[in-house]
Parts: structure tokens; C-alpha cells; sequence
DNA sequence: GCATGATAAATGAC
DNA sequence: GTCATTTATCATGC
């Protein structure tokens, strides 16, 4: 019984929060702007973390869940994969 | 900083007709099918006891839980690495 | 009501 | 064995 209630206390669903903006831009920037291998190192997810200010924990579950939904739908991320392609695609040639 | 002619046309957001990372797996996997209470209950009792499982008391303990011996072993591994994320992020938690 | 982040089964590399 | 994954499911945000 108390096993249960210390279980669901280190239970991080119950006290998700939606990463800021800034943090869900620079995810993005970097999964479509990698759309062909979508898989960061260890030292890029660190960067990628420290950038966003989450743990490396966090960004791996942002990028399994990234790959699975958008493998899953691309057709609902185009509008999204466009807008962001379209955002490094400026910044390669500058 | 802004804008550069022609972008929209050089892209690469075709993906036309194959899937670029997940492709071909041989077979198909086995769906995910969650584990009963008591069956999660009477696991855990048992890593209580001892982390990790020999082959004697994992195949009396699939038996009786109706599970695969495969299934039991997978379950045991995944539980340590939970306890080690468990434990990570109280460490983590205890820094401030 | 789905979008989203985290977790629970299941696979595979090593 | 560990460990990064894939996939379905869970719990929450809004």
C-alpha cells in the first residue's frame, strides 16, 4: 500500500509539463533538419539538453516519440516539416 | 539572416515511396500487451528478493504467472534499468 | 477531444 | 548481462 503511493510519487506522468517553445523549436530544427538519420549522438543530445534546458532523458524520449508519430502520420507533420526545412535550408546558405 | 531565393524548390521533404530510418523489419513484432496487477505484483515481490533471477525459480514463476520464461527474464531486465533511472533522478532531485 | 511527455513490453546491438 | 531503441499505453495539459 505504501509501495503503491511512493511508486506513483516517482511516477513522472503525473507531473508532466509541456517544454517551452524555444526548447520545442530547437528540437524540431534539429530532427527535420536530420530527417534522414534522426538519431543524435550522446554529445548532441547533451548540447540539445543543455540548449533546452531538459535533461538527456528527455530529449531521447522527445526524439522516440518524434520518429515513432511522425513515421506513423508524416502526412500531419508536412505542413510543420516544411516550415522547418525551410528554416535550416536559410541558414546552410548563409 | 532571412531570405534566400529559391528555397522552397530544393528541398527534401518528398519521401515519396519508402520509409527512410524504420524500414524492413522481417517479421513482425509482437504487440505490447501491459501485464496484470497481480502479475506486476508478485514480479516485483520477487525482485524484493533478489534482482536478479535463476533459471529454476524463472521458470516456476512464469509458470505460475501464465507468462513465457523469456517474458519473465525481459521483465527482470527492464526493472533494473528502471530502478536505475529511478535512482538517477533522486540523485538528481537531491542536489537541490 | 487530441497533443504531448513519460513509462511499460519487446527487440536487437554489443 | 547492459542499454538504446521501437511500439503501445498511460497520465496529463489545454
Amino acid at each position: 500500500a505504501v509501495m503503491i503511493l511512493r511508486s506513483r510519487f516517482l511516477d513522472a506522468r503525473r507531473k508532466r509539463r509541456n517544454f517551452n517553445k524555444q526548447a520545442t523549436e530547437i528540437l524540431n530544427e534539429y530532427f527535420y533538419s536530420h530527417l534522414s538519420n534522426p538519431y543524435p549522438s550522446e554529445e548532441a543530445k547533451e548540447e540539445l539538453a543543455k540548449k533546452c534546458g531538459i535533461t538527456v532523458s528527455q530529449v531521447s524520449n522527445w526524439f522516440g516519440n518524434k520518429r515513432i508519430r511522425y513515421k506513423k502520420n508524416i502526412g500531419k507533420f508536412q505542413e510543420e516539416a516544411n516550415i522547418y526545412a525551410a528554416k535550416t535550408a536559410v541558414t546552410a546558405t548563409n | 539572416t532571412v531570405q534566400a531565393a529559391g528555397v522552397t524548390s530544393c528541398l527534401r521533404p518528398s519521401l515519396p515511396d519508402g520509409l527512410p530510418w524504420g524500414a524492413a523489419p522481417g517479421r513482425a513484432r509482437k504487440k505490447r500487451k501491459p501485464y496484470t496487477k497481480q502479475q506486476i505484483a508478485e514480479l516485483e515481490n520477487e525482485f524484493l528478493l533478489n534482482e536478479f533471477i535463476n533459471r529454476q525459480k524463472r521458470k516456476e514463476l512464469s509458470n505460475r504467472l501464465n507468462l513465457s520464461d523469456q517474458q519473465v527474464k525481459i521483465w527482470f531486465q527492464n526493472r533494473r534499468m528502471k530502478k536505475k533511472r529511478v535512482v538517477l533522478r533522486e540523485q538528481a532531485l537531491a542536489l537541490y
